[in-house]
DNA sequence: CACATTAGATACGATTGAGTTCACTACGGC
DNA sequence: GCCGTAGTGAACTCAATCGTATCTAATGTG
């Protein structure tokens, strides 16, 4: 039950009904709490306004139905930042984003935007638009931050793709799958030193040309 | 609606019911699907009973609740075959190996077992046989043959770690979540070359420690 | 063929949830 | 303080589902 917000100075009569915004971002949370905890099928009206702490009467004064809501609590919730690390070596960059984007994706919003990148065909506009706002821009991030290696020096220009783009994440998210929602820093570590740089870094045998990767292996 | 098997030699009159294993088979399949449909949340006995042509009764007759149904169903559906590939090149198993795994966790068991991974910590027990049944042997799969690699000296012995076990499908599950449902051979190669194969292989610059990874990178 | 068992269809009472309505009252602005 | 609006709680009808029970008939076995 969110706390009641303090009543006007001096009247000593605090106030016992959220009113406009603070009522929005009660119902918004409560959305993302319902999806993260039973995904799209297992969401209900009556599950969101009692989380919410409110009355059905409110939501359907506003939203059609549960499809209205969830388009617009997944427009307006509250996502961290997208920024750009600039700590000096491409490594620390990986790995600061890295740690960002664990704490979104391992975040109730982010199961719930997970709940909805995973649903079944009928809910692929869901889908689009949990991609469109999770995914992109951390992706687009990480392909940023790896170009800017390549003009370091620190980074081949080859890897710089949209695959190698998703590898952080994808590890991430597999892991919390995994380990029941937790990443510890140290694997986060691993997945930067062990994974993401062995891909990235230019290489002392570097040739330029991504077809000598296949006879190397031949 | 499964085609009835026919009926007895001679007698011209084709069975109308399953019996036994026959349906069995059939209410496990439509677990599994309804699984992969709505999730764990979503799944009613009304709707496997519906999916498996069959009446509620014949499922109560057997289990007591849908949780036994479920636990039953992941125990005995059936799973591609989990084998060590040997084409002679650590590059080429490692493709085999990503693409029987893709079509395992790409079907409808996969997503099913992928649903059940991703509930909310009351659906743990179904995650940890999911994992069990699912992760664990191709994950096993994947550090036997680096190991088998690491023996011919193509693979680097660092590399055979649980984490890096672990990539391939991490990049499989992400792609087909973001792709809906789709992965192409050309993925697939990508992956294994762009990816895996230079976290793993045997390096010209090879120093025999991995602290010297860090110090490369830093 | 006879018989025991199982499958399938249907109905039932109870519960849950969708969507709606209503009465009351809290709240903010004038 | 007055008034219009929004919030709350409860009740309502309808649909879906749960778990149970019953009946008919399909099926396999001796």
């Amino acid at each position: 039950m969110p706390a009641p917000p303090p009543g006007e100075p001096g009247q000593g009569s605090p106030a016992t009904r959220r009113r406009g915004e603070g009522l929005l971002r009660a119902i918004y949370t409560a959305t993302i709490d319902q999806l993260a905890a039973c995904g799209y099928s297992g969401l209900t009206m009556e599950g969101v306004a009692a989380s919410a702490g409110t009355g059905k009467a409110s939501l359907y004064r506003r939203w059609a139905s549960k499809d209205d809501l969830i388009i617009e609590a997944v427009n307006h919730v509250l996502l961290g930042a997208a920024d750009l690390p600039d700590t000096g070596s491409v490594r620390d960059d990986l790995l600061d984003l890295l740690r960002r984007t664990t704490e979104v994706v391992a975040s109730p919003t982010g199961c719930a935007f997970y709940a909805l990148m995973r649903g079944n065909p009928s809910e692929r506009d869901f889908a689009m638009l949990a991609k469109k706002r999770l995914m992109q821009p951390r992706h687009a991030l990480v392909l940023e931050l790896l170009q800017r290696g390549v003009e370091r020096g620190e980074v081949r220009p080859e890897a710089v793709t949209p695959l190698i783009g998703h590898v952080g994440i994808a590890m991430v998210s597999h892991l919390i799958m995994l380990n029941d929602g937790q990443v510890t820093p140290d694997d986060l570590v691993l997945i930067v030193d062990d994974i993401l740089m062995p891909i990235v870094r230019v290489r002392d045998d570097q040739p330029s040309k991504s077809s000598t990767t296949r006879s190397l292996s031949g």
